[in-house]
DNA sequence: GCGATCAGCT
DNA sequence: CACAGCTGATCGC
């Protein structure tokens, strides 16, 4: 009676078609160079970078879904068990190389699930994704919108990644005689680094496996496996640690940058142009003092939380003004956040609800259990549309009958698994009909 | 011995 | 608090 018709960043069974938003392992959970449930449909990048994550891959069952143009495939309904035509565009989703937004539309209605995604106003990029989002819409309702709410908190607020890298870029000249490293991971940031390297014509160290990364996206002539060539080395981010800075200050004057979205980290050391020098160059006041150089009033953006260590707001992730923007313009009838985490999640509903196009009645922080009712009867379709969370029971059961640890303990060790496993969704189909 | 899951770390 | 991971231990097969 009820099964499953497509999968998006999720692998288990029961989809007749699986569709990967980008490779990052959170989203490929569950997925392996063995995996044959059925045709995998991911961007051309993403295809491209599929064989280095995944050697040994039955590449056959690969489809490359090109972005801004729509894809038509026959399915078999699970409720009726006839043809179904399903319609999907991508669009792209600006979070690392690859990644891609789908826009679904078929018997159930129509869906877009924005993976993770950055939705700057900034750039040419956003500009044209933004077109071809409106052109695929039409004057088409989008029933449901599964957004990246990773930041869906009006206290998220950091600059354009432009701005960021810019930062970067400055705080590495105003130490002209340190090695810089900077914590990155298997894929994402490159815009970042190659910033860098145009803005400071340098080049840029990064492991082996990471310049075959970089080669397959093209990117042939800023990075570099020789130690010798440049200052600035991109370090995978779990070897990017104060052990790591403290030993490589021992051997050479060293700083880490660390790009990310995230604003607390450790409790920083606030910067601001009033102490312009210092503590931003505190590292160095032994041997005199480094100017930061003008850094247009954005000085205040960088956070130093160790004397080795420079946090800065680079994001492949949407800040808050950025999604309220999003869901404005696509104004869906309704909407359920993809990231779900262990006191960060915030129900887009709960912000954004008045921005759907059928009002959605407040909703609490924190209450996930509330959508259960919430907005259904708001839903335009004839058939009602979900995610599948099955694992979540299984978890909530096991986490009753868990031991006797502390319970603050096991309830962030159990929500951070949660985490994980919600990622994606199933989107079942289920029959209605009288 | 292998994959899946979990714990711990950044 | 967690971005988006990695490593190592343990469990079931």
């Amino acid at each position: 009676m009820e099964r499953g018709l497509i999968s998006v960043d999720r692998w288990s069974d029961g989809s007749q078609a699986y569709f990967l938003t980008h490779l990052h392992s959170d989203h490929t959970r569950g997925l392996t160079s063995s995996w044959s449930k059925g045709p995998l449909f991911c961007s051309r990048i993403t295809a491209k970078l599929f064989p280095l994550r995944f050697p040994g891959f039955d590449l056959s069952l690969l489809r490359v879904i090109d972005v801004e143009s729509w894809h038509s495939f026959s399915l078999i309904s699970p409720s009726s068990g006839s043809n179904t035509v399903l319609h999907v565009m991508a669009i792209d989703a600006h979070h690392c190389p690859g990644s891609v937004m789908f826009l679904f539309r078929g018997d159930f209605g129509c869906l877009l699930y924005t993976g993770d995604f950055r939705w700057e106003g900034t750039s040419k990029r956003a500009e044209r994704a933004r077109a071809t989002l409106l052109n695929a819409l039409q004057d088409n309702a989008v029933d449901v919108l599964y957004l990246d709410n990773t930041y869906c908190n009006p206290s998220y607020e950091f600059p354009s990644r432009e701005v960021a890298a810019q930062l970067v870029a400055d705080i590495i000249a105003a130490h002209p005689e340190h090695d810089i490293i900077i914590g990155i991971h298997d894929l994402g940031k490159e815009e970042l680094l190659v910033h860098i390297a145009r803005a400071l014509n340098i080049k840029i160290w990064v492991w082996p496996e990471r310049l075959q990364t970089m080669h397959l996206l093209g990117l042939n002539d800023v990075f570099t496996t020789k130690t010798d060539l440049t200052r600035v080395r991109a370090v995978p981010r779990y070897s990017f640690s104060i052990n790591t800075l403290e030993g490589l200050n021992s051997i050479c004057p060293t700083i880490g940058i660390m790009p990310s979205g995230l604003p607390w980290t450790v409790k920083p050391i606030e910067c601001d142009d009033k102490h312009f020098g210092s503590p931003l160059t505190h590292q160095n006041s032994k041997s005199g003092e480094i100017q930061m150089g003008n850094l247009n009033g954005n000085l205040g953006l960088v956070k130093k939380f160790h004397k080795y260590i420079f946090s800065v707001p680079y994001s492949d992730h949407s800040c808050f003004a950025e999604i309220q923007s999003f869901i404005g313009l696509v104004q869906p009838n309704n909407m359920k956040g993809i990231v779900s985490s262990s006191s960060c999640y915030v129900d887009p509903i709960y912000y954004f609800g008045c921005l759907c196009k059928a009002s959605q009645p407040a909703k609490k922080l924190h209450c996930k259990h509330e959508n259960k009712k919430g907005g259904s009867q708001a839903l335009a379709v004839r058939r009602k549309l979900y995610i599948e969370s099955g694992k979540l029971t299984k978890l909530e059961t096991q986490r009753r009958k868990d031991r006797k640890a502390d319970y603050f303990g096991v309830r962030l060790k159990r929500f951070h698994s949660l985490r994980r496993i919600q990622r994606g969704a199933k989107i079942a189909d289920i029959d209605f009909s009288d």
